[in-house]
DNA sequence: ATCATTGCAAACACTTTGCATACGC
DNA sequence: GCGTATGCAAAGTGTTTGCAATGAT
């Protein structure tokens, strides 16, 4: 079980990962699942506290850099300060648009990886990604998105 | 002029580029020139103390602030928490070594940009970047540039 | 009862800001 | 002399840590 899309049993997947499935976690992983939107630690506290009301950003964090550390979620770094959360491991780029802020996943040909010398080093992880304008944005010309 | 290697008057480079080349920002530039090893702030600062004793990290900071709003250094965000610089702004990938800490340049044929299919959007910016452990490190077997 | 998780508050690390001093034309 | 750059100290932001309270088995 390599894909997030596979999970049908969050508590069991967890668990299957050496994850002790907590409610937290199992509503965080949930979240993300349900949130292709490569949230923030700030974003995930914010929406789940209605959930959960005494939901700290301390176990947030703990949550996410577990989750991470047994490589069921990714951590992105496109902008400065501003760590985001992907619950997609597979390979894949991203685009962020500097106008409505939104980051949308980019499909990468495994090829693409091949292709590129690495002068001898060994590679393991592959990041990749587009800062521009998104289609929404150029065609509505105006921050229709922004905050 | 677009590129650094171009460069041979600083003084004048900046200026040319509506920079007011102080001594400080003279003295980071050809830093930057000098040291093509994705210093970090600290990095930078720590180095240039002993050349300009008054040398504060504020204006450090505000300095590649400065250059980067200027497009003429590019910030590099690789790892959480880690802000690097760069003085090639030709799109050009990194590679990080988890071992020793090392970021080597990756060159990339511009053609793998035009491969990637963008869904619509209008790129800006490419960035990419591999981890994984470096040439030297997988020879010696150990953390021979480890801090 | 025991052990792990949670969540508050404090500590941290990095970056920016406010403002007085110093510098350069 | 005037306008800008510098650099200290303080404030701001995002994240981690210490530790007591809580929760699950």
């Amino acid at each position: 079980m390599n894909d997030y899309r596979d999970v049908h049993n969050i508590k069991e997947y967890l668990r299957s990962k050496g994850i002790n499935p907590s409610l937290q976690r199992i509503k965080i992983y949930q979240y993300l699942m349900e949130h292709r939107t490569h949230p923030t630690v700030e974003d995930i506290h914010a929406d789940l506290v209605s959930e959960i009301p005494t939901l700290s950003k301390t176990t947030v964090y703990s949550t996410l850099n577990l989750f991470v550390s047994h490589g069921i979620v990714s951590k992105l770094m496109i902008e400065d300060g501003e760590v985001r959360y992907d619950i997609n491991t597979k390979p894949h780029g991203h685009f962020k648009c500097i106008r409505c802020g939104r980051i949308f996943d980019i499909e990468i040909s495994p090829s693409i990886f091949e292709d590129i010398s690495v002068n001898g080093h060994h590679p393991m992880e592959y990041h990749f990604y587009i800062i521009g304008i998104c289609k929404d944005c150029m065609e509505k010309g105006r921050d229709k998105f922004a905050a």
